[in-house]
DNA sequence: GCCCGCTATAAGCTCAGCCTATAGCTCTCC
DNA sequence: GGAGAGCTATAGGCTGAGCTTATAGCGGGC
């Protein structure tokens, strides 16, 4: 098993033909036919069902392709992990960030401030914006984003994006059809869907949208873990609705899923950053509110962070 | 870059030498240096420093080094994912399990249920276990994993496995000799250390143990998320002290970690497999329980799941 | 029945990746 | 100080993997 195969499958299932793969590739269509061939012998097990009117992935060449688009989202990484940057202010920062929005900067965010500032000894928290504005009101926090401008006055809160909540599925799902990027609320709700439980607040805001128009959420699964809920999402068990950021967690990064708007019912919501006022801030913080602006604009101006708007 | 200049390049910097390299690859010398050569040219910076005495990976070839290792890993998996298994019984189970053990059996566990038992909808709650331990005498939950046996009177806990706490670090870390299989506290307390904030049980153990001995923790970060936490240890920023099922998050998964038991201060902790009465269970949610335990005694023995024994 | 578009196989060509041989370096030991 | 050992890098040659073109065979649409 190698790249050059997995490329050349993924290509093949989201094309939906070894020819059709092998024009986007450059590359000969027996090439393409030897190399599949090679890599089911491999597995012991065939990985697509043949056609004359192309071909469809089994269950194993479905898993297989999921994961292989996952290795290959890591081999574009490792060369900009391989070229790697290396600077002087020293303190504590703590900073509280949403499970979604802890996918989509935690890493870039702690990395940047490691690498740059070694000095500072960051404590990212992870948690349900209720619970980090409660942290927030008590001092417990130096920083955080969180959803509403609603705050204390000894508490800033500046707009930093906006973002929309997508049906999210895996790119080869058949549940919609592939033509489709946006779904009506009612078929969101005919969807097998994986989600929070009750008590989170995006279940909650979910739930109000289907009942306002008599409709009730098909969810196959309740999972209150990020990283396993998108673990399981992925692996085709059922779609779930979030921001776009719930892909870029680890293990869900890459183009191997959908978000499709929900286009008569427009989900969305605003990022703050909130700090305690700027005349407090130490040096520190302030550099890190400072980077973590940066790195929230880098990934969203390289689109690496979806479905989001800078605002302020 | 593929994966036999990755499993080359991982080989090299495990061996210290290209000679030894080859020796542990059947390859010959020149074929590596090659490859090495070759890799370095995509990447364009040198990723090892050479010497007549062998070579020391460069900082972009030890992020690199660990971001191949995981590659590797990713590979491996393939394989299994690539061959899959597909069974009805019907029902709602919710399951508690704490971020580590999730980590660990999460994943594995809703693949199993979800295609051998479709029909169960399963909600799985990741939380720290005193708050899973109040959602559990709440009936909030059905089955959940716990660390203490003092359970009210319609609950059974019964033993699933004892798991260690170790010092974990990346495998090439240079924080502690290679040679080293484990750390005295002392020398645990030494070492740069990212941990969760104060408030966490495992936070608390640590600290208690090393103020008996007069020890502070060396901290240069505070995450509570375990998903950011171990992302940022395997990126060298530091070390951390857990059981070794953290590394088994998604991300950290392979042997790109070192995990150094604390010989002067064996800590450990006991699992249990919480559930309401049997005789009140569900169906469904005896099949998930006996599925857990299934699960988590494949993933002991197979020694996915390491640092832990079987108990019960 | 013809044409189109599909996949699989055959045969041939090219060059990537391996090999052996060897140059050049540093370090250790006598 | 020189010999030997162990290291990495380069040169030249060989082999087979991966590509190409050609084509067989199939099913569906017109």
């Amino acid at each position: 098993m190698d790249f050059r195969q997995l490329r050349y499958f993924a290509q093949i299932v989201e094309s939906g033909s070894l020819s059709k793969a092998s024009r986007t590739l450059f590359v000969a269509q027996p090439a393409l036919s030897q190399q599949l061939a090679k890599l089911e012998d491999e597995v012991g097990k065939p990985l697509l069902q043949r056609s004359t009117r192309g071909v469809t992935p089994t269950e194993s060449g479905l898993a297989l392709y999921h994961h292989a688009r996952f290795m290959l989202r890591q081999l574009e990484q490792a060369m900009s992990i391989a070229r790697q940057e290396t600077g002087g202010v020293r303190g504590m920062v703590s900073i509280g960030l949403p499970a979604t929005t802890l996918s989509a900067l935690g890493l870039p965010l702690v990395r940047n401030i490691r690498t740059k500032y070694p000095g500072i000894l960051l404590n990212v928290v992870e948690g349900m914006s209720g619970h980090l504005s409660y942290m927030m009101r008590l001092g417990q926090l130096d920083l955080a984003i969180l959803f509403t401008s609603d705050v204390a006055s000894d508490l800033t809160a500046k707009p930093l994006l906006d973002e929309e909540l997508f049906v999210l599925l895996p790119a080869s799902s058949k549940l919609v059809s592939r033509r489709r990027t946006n779904v009506t609320i009612a078929e969101a709700a005919a969807l097998p869907l994986i989600l929070p439980t009750g008590t989170h607040g995006l279940r909650r805001r979910i739930a109000a949208e289907f009942e306002e128009r008599n409709l009730t959420a098909r969810v196959v699964a309740e999972i209150d873990s990020l990283s396993l809920l998108m673990s399981c999402v992925h692996e085709g068990m059922g779609a779930t609705i979030k921001p776009i950021s719930a892909l870029q967690m680890e293990g869900a990064r890459g183009r191997t899923w959908r978000a499709l708007s929900v286009s008569d019912a427009r989900l969305r919501r605003r990022n703050y950053i909130y700090s305690i006022s700027s005349d407090r801030l130490s040096p520190a913080a302030s550099v890190v509110a400072a980077e973590l602006r940066d790195t929230a604009e880098q990934l969203v101006t390289s689109g690496e962070w979806k479905g989001v708007w800078l605002v302020g």
